[in-house]
DNA sequence: GGTTTAAATCGAAACGTTTTGGATTTATAG
DNA sequence: CTATAAATCCAAAACGTTTCGATTTAAACC
């Protein structure tokens, strides 16, 4: 049985297409008792409009692109909370029209390609963007083309942009004063660099618990701004030579404070003695590492819920200034 | 500038819209100056076909549909090897028109209702499908309804179709001889239920190791199937306590084997002296565990670029009998 | 009652592609 | 040089939707 489509629902009600097409978006033009006349047909017959139909007429895609960065060769393991986001994501469009499609970027390869590559072969209506820059140059082209996107974290931009971010100041400054409270007073703060916006918010939050506790950050021997998890290990190695090494870690992955963790056993330090690892995680598995690591939790399903609804809300044209929402971390303490 | 259609072309090299569409593919109605024409114009001003144009016409939807369980509530972590496969399925397809949808699918509810779906939609010209059963009612359904498709793993049903699988009786096989060979006696093995065809061939690869090394395996205290972490742990604890507990477990993933050798070392076991645990990997994760893991590597991304170059060929018609392909793994011995 | 205005509906064109059924040209055979 | 077949090309319709401009119907006014 073929499908349905506005002309079927047009030869049942008696009304013309061009009514039927109104109806079903309730159209000012016409009226109430023929709307719900015509939506009774409609569900009665299972309509659901043709996407390359109306993909042909308005140049609709009914495509979400979410831009994010390859696996790189060093990794130990691609961002394990992607999957949750992607779930997410597609869960927040799962009664829509609306596919999503993952365009992989090249940590190599320029920022801005992926974002142009999606705008100029117009392989979707939206964007969705991770691992905001403070001044990310994707956005002002994206406002420029007039392509509606929505960003997982803020930028330092003038121009108001659909976003939604965790407090990331407020996590290091928790997990920081954890921390000190514990006894620690050497801590090191592995982030990403400071031009991201979410390094930089994590180290201001950094600087804040140190003032308030007193002590001095020497940005040298306290701040390790993140690479691959090769490099952490050399780090860590040679920390723990230094006369006076670090005594608490806070990493932004579970799986970079695993890497800590390891090699920090490796060079016969104790993770729960000598030494405290905290960490932000998107998964069950620092309860499993050994000891069991304290964190603070991260709902990556929940934010791609979020993202999808703010940019749908984006699309159907809300304005930007509603479209932004920020969310707290809570600890869970462990070992 | 507007994007150039059939009709620009057309314009540009006086022929007709007709003629244009079928130079472009090759028509045999078209004689080969003029294709070849026609090809220069349309690279020049950079033509791509409209995909809502021809799915109008065609039915097609350029959308392939990738069907992937959810994250289970007892779940650690999301399959981490997943987020390498969607990037090798986006990989394969990156210049093709197809997008890559991800549908995820809640495991409490039926095999067959995200694939129904899917179908019933009209989502997707192409499926990838995961998880295969020895009996699985997924694959003769899409047969019934002439929906290409390709399978990451085997099944035992007689009409043939598309598959990308690794070998996993091998995989076990290598594992058991590799731990029999160190002088474990009394493995066990981790293993989804023999109703996955993958399953069924990593207990047929553990059978045949043991019969090989003259070792009865008892089914009840040598195979585990799967479930979710938190049984893996109880279970661990109890076996510990066995007068003759396990000492060489085979896992299927880096996560499993986390969990179990975490168990392991609070129940006082050490890994590597008293008991050895060996994985299947997808990521260098048990590089960092503690002691390191030795393991198996899958690559998925590369499984992903295949499935979806098989797919296309599916899609293109060629016979399921040529789009199977079966890999080996390889040792990586480490600590 | 007739005119004006507003409300409700409709016809038809357009989006870019494929494809059917013809038409025209060219080559081949007689 | 004609008849036929083959090669090459084209016009037009169709896919499902939106939307402009036109038409019908109903209500409001004098």
């Amino acid at each position: 049985m073929a499908r349905a489509t506005l002309k079927t629902i047009a030869e049942q009600t008696g009304f013309s297409i061009t009514t039927v097409s109104r109806a079903l978006k309730d159209g000012p033009e016409v009226k109430p008792d023929t709307i719900q006349q015509v939506k009774e047909v409609a569900t009665e017959l299972g309509y659901r409009p043709n996407t390359s139909g109306i993909g042909l007429k308005t140049g609709q895609t009914f495509v979400l692109a979410l831009i994010i960065p390859f696996i790189r060769p060093g990794d130990v393991i691609g961002d394990v909370g992607t999957l949750s986001l992607i779930e997410g994501l597609t869960a927040g469009i799962s009664d829509t029209d609306y596919h999503l499609t993952v365009i992989p970027r090249n940590p190599e390869e320029d920022d801005l390609a992926p974002v142009r590559h999606v705008v100029e072969k117009g392989l979707a209506d939206g964007v969705i963007l991770t691992s905001t820059l403070v001044n990310d140059k994707r956005i002002p082209y994206l406002h420029e083309k007039k392509v509606p996107f929505v960003t997982f974290g803020r930028t330092e931009l003038a121009t108001p942009h659909p976003w939604y971010d965790i407090d990331n100041a407020d996590f290091v400054y928790q997990a920081a004063r954890h921390l000190y409270q514990r006894g620690r007073k050497n801590l090191l703060l592995l982030t990403p660099s400071p031009e991201f916006m979410y390094g930089w918010h994590r180290i201001t939050g950094f600087r804040r618990a140190a003032h308030e506790f007193g002590i001095q950050i020497d940005d040298q021997r306290s701040v390790l701004i993140e690479s691959d998890s090769d490099d952490h290990r050399v780090f860590v190695e040679q920390a723990c030579a230094w006369d006076n090494p670090p005594d608490g870690y806070i990493c932004g992955t579970e799986v970079a404070a695993l890497v800590i963790s390891s090699t920090l056993q490796n060079q016969g330090m104790r993770p729960g003695v000598d030494v405290d690892v905290v960490t932000m995680e998107t998964s069950r598995l620092a309860e499993f590492y050994h000891p069991p690591m304290t964190a603070f939790k991260e709902d990556l399903h929940y934010a791609g819920r979020l993202l999808s609804s703010l940019l749908l809300r984006a699309l159907a044209g809300e304005p930007a200034s509603d479209l932004q929402v920020l969310d707290r971390l809570t600890i869970t303490e462990r070992g």
